[in-house]
RNA sequence: GGGCGCGUAGCUCAAGCGGAUAGAGCAUCGGAUUUCUAAUCCGAGGGUUGCAGGUUCGAGUCCUGCCGCGCCUACCA
């Protein structure tokens, strides 16, 4: 609603200024003034245009009125300040269409999205870190759904690495467990915090002796290898704390499509199929001395190379007839395959995302592995599947949700892929970085961790699955739950415990949710328990309120809140909204329209700039406007029968907008709170 | 050393592409409603946007140089 008219206000102004002026900006920047009293929409364009026109920015803005004629859907334009131009919209007409929910669907991108988010090493349980990434990579995922793409969700497992070979140490070398007392324990429900310790211990005794080091390569080899005690062990454990994943992710209504697997990434020799083509494309080389001797490398991302390239980019072909004249100084060399020939992760991701977007000319197996509640299936990767199984792979554009610490390396993986011809897949490739979770020195102490005088000092302190530092992600939501069952106990004494429990497991999701939503992606969390508990102030439990507050009023009313939306008209005229919405002191009222209308914005928003965190924002704002409208009026008492109508139909939009805006955040909102 | 990011109220964070008076929450203090349930609302105090220059009609935002902090910079993943 709110850019349909955005987008026809920013046609005619251009159209305008190229018929008077003959001038053609490249952006109409319009935004929103500082007050509603002034207008929906505020452009500056005329002091922008007044060194060019050789006129003062008022007199243009003036000209600018008093040409551009009528608008739809506007009722008039006006100049205000220095030279700010703000439009008025028909306001009647607006909520008119607004209640509707009149959804012009303007043409988007076409084709799959691929987003990859979570990617837990499969060795320990999760963490609060874990938790960031899968949230913001659920909702992302959410938010692309809502704009009508077609979106795959996929989460990477590195089941063959380093950390799940050193919790396999761990249970031969330290436990000395065998493959089926592994078995035994991985039937426990929390397996993965039995894990959690044993790989605290392991870099422990790791530490004590490096000589110890050498049970980690004979467990990694042993893994890659197969057909082995020690293999069956690492497969055994990764599987079982990979389910203890999902399971933890669907308490946050967090579901995956399909977990592409590392193993079978060597196993379906993936890597093979992508060297050959890098190779052939010029983008690794063999280096014949130095401390990478023997070893094929490619050039770093974000170093340049020594000789700067011409004006016009050479073609890749081009490239291959005068392959690597410029020699690849130490420190900007990348090491893809060790001299021991033996390739590298950033290696074996190339190969996977080329495979993403279906150029790698390899699949994986398929078979179902997990079937959630709700109905849906998730796929596993494996050397020889299902025959009957849906596609994965091919996709138009992939967004990888990896925290910032990885940026250097995805850039790489970007880097490859232009260098192998492949320009429009690199520019549809998004590393969806963000900052990591880390613990307030405070909540470090609390979590009984002994800190350094150091570490008390700083501002916040890493999380380390290696030293077993960290707020599991069980535990919080554990937490979050008992102290919001804690206060629907108190409010709710005539519900049952089931009842409770369900209400106070939808506050906690919201809650945390929310949380991890709320801050900037650039944004380090210092992770505090007092903040993260909160169900006060700016949080998810006080938009899952004000949802349950316009929902009682339709209640004890005894109207259908959907219904009101939807056959508007037949509960208030026109000519009621019109009157309602422009009289003195209509504004405040007015603004929740306005705020409920830009939802659809607002989500666009996120999606261009991969920031979910504008959705929290507007969720919020529209809440408090809703809180303040609530104080102000109530609606059941009020006499004036249109009047009422109008307030309700405020309520319902509102609300409408509350549940639609929550849901892209994977929350839900409980009957009462 | 190089790359990326950050520095805004006591604390935690916002501030579309440079736009009108830099906003929220928490904390503190003061107030509201025996209601459509107060997980709420209203009010107050609190700011040299790290420092110094520059560009611009206009800079928290862009440029340059400093200062401080974090992350990355493995033949780890």
């Amino acid at each position: 609603m709110y850019q349909a008219l955005e987008h026809r206000l920013a046609q005619r102004l251009r159209d305008f200024l190229r018929s008077a002026y003959g001038v053609d900006l490249p952006k109409i920047v319009i935004e929103q003034p500082p007050a509603v009293e002034l207008g929906e929409y505020a452009t500056p364009l005329a002091f922008e245009l007044a060194r060019n026109l050789r006129k003062p920015p008022r007199k243009i803005a003036e000209e600018v009125v008093a040409g551009i004629g009528q608008i739809e859907g506007f009722e008039k334009l006006e100049v205000a300040g220095a030279g700010y131009i703000n439009a008025r919209v028909n306001r009647a007409a607006f909520a008119v269409a607004l209640a509707a929910d009149e959804q012009p669907r303007a043409d988007g991108p076409v084709g799959k999205v691929l987003v990859e988010h979570s990617s837990i090493n499969p060795n320990k349980a999760a963490h609060v870190g874990h938790l960031r990434n899968a949230i913001l990579g659920d909702t992302f995922v959410r938010l692309l759904r809502f704009a009508g793409r077609e979106v795959d969700v996929q989460n990477y497992i590195d089941n063959t690495g380093v950390q799940v070979a050193d919790v396999v140490v761990g249970f031969l070398n330290l436990e000395r467990k065998t493959k089926s007392e592994v078995e035994q324990l991985s039937r426990h429900p929390r397996f993965d915090y039995y894990c959690w310790d044993v790989y605290a211990r392991v870099s422990q005794w790791y530490e004590q002796d490096k000589q110890n080091l050498a049970a980690r390569q004979q467990a990694l080899h042993a893994i890659e290898q197969g057909n082995n005690e020690t293999a069956a062990i690492g497969d055994l454990m990764s599987i079982a704390v990979l389910r203890r994943h999902l399971e933890t992710m669907d308490r946050l209504d967090i579901e995956y499509d399909f977990l592409p697997r590392e193993s079978e990434i060597l196993h379906l020799h993936f890597w093979d199929a992508a060297f050959t083509k890098l190779k052939e494309a010029g983008v690794l080389s063999l280096e014949t001395e130095g401390k990478n001797k023997g070893c094929w490398v490619m050039r770093r991302a974000g170093t340049k190379p020594l000789i700067a390239e011409s004006a016009e980019p050479a073609k890749p072909a081009e490239r291959t007839t005068e392959p690597e004249e410029e020699k690849l100084a130490e420190e900007d060399q990348k090491v893809i395959v060790r001299s021991n020939g033996t390739v590298g992760y950033v290696g074996k991701d190339i190969a996977y995302h080329l495979w993403k977007f279906g150029l790698l000319g390899r699949d994986f197996g398929y078979r179902k592995f997990y079937h959630y509640p709700k109905g849906h299936d998730c796929w596993i990767s494996t050397t020889v599947g299902a025959l009957d199984h849906p596609h994965f792979g091919g996709v138009a554009e992939i967004y990888n949700v990896i925290d910032a610490r990885q940026s250097e390396e995805q850039n790489t993986v970007i880097e490859a892929l232009r260098e192998l011809g492949h320009n429009q897949q690199a520019d549809n490739y998004t590393h969806f970085s963000y900052e990591m979770v880390a613990l307030t020195p405070r909540c470090a102490a609390e979590l009984g961790y002994d800190l350094s005088e150091e570490d008390k000092a700083r501002a916040y302190i890493e999380v380390s699955g290696r030293k077993g530092f960290g707020v599991k992600a069980d535990d919080l939501i554990d937490a979050l739950i008992a102290s919001a069952k804690k206060e629907v106990d108190g409010r709710h004494p005539e519900l049952n415990e089931e009842e409770r429990l369900r209400i106070a497991t939808q506050i906690a999701v919201g809650a945390l949710r929310y949380f991890m939503l709320k801050f900037t992606k650039s944004s380090v969390i210092a992770f505090d328990f007092k903040e993260a508990l909160s169900f006060e102030g700016e949080t998810g439990p006080y938009v899952q309120y004000a949802v349950v507050r316009a929902t009682n009023i339709f209640r004890k009313g005894g109207y259908d809140p959907e219904d009101f939306c939807r056959d508007v008209a037949r509960y208030v005229s026109t000519d009621d909204l019109q009157s309602n919405l422009n009289t003195e002191g209509a504004n405040e009222i007015w603004e929740l329209w306005l705020a409920a209308s830009r939802t659809s914005y607002v989500i666009d928003q996120c999606i261009a700039t991969t920031e979910p965190a504008y959705l929290a924002k507007h969720a919020f704002q529209l809440a408090q406007l809703f809180n303040y409208f609530y104080h102000r009026h109530p609606i059941l008492i009020e006499e004036n029968e249109r009047r009422k109508k109008s307030l309700l139909a405020t309520t319902a939009v509102v609300r409408r907008e509350l549940l639609r805006v929550l849901a892209v955040m994977g929350i839900t909102v409980p009957p009462v709170m």
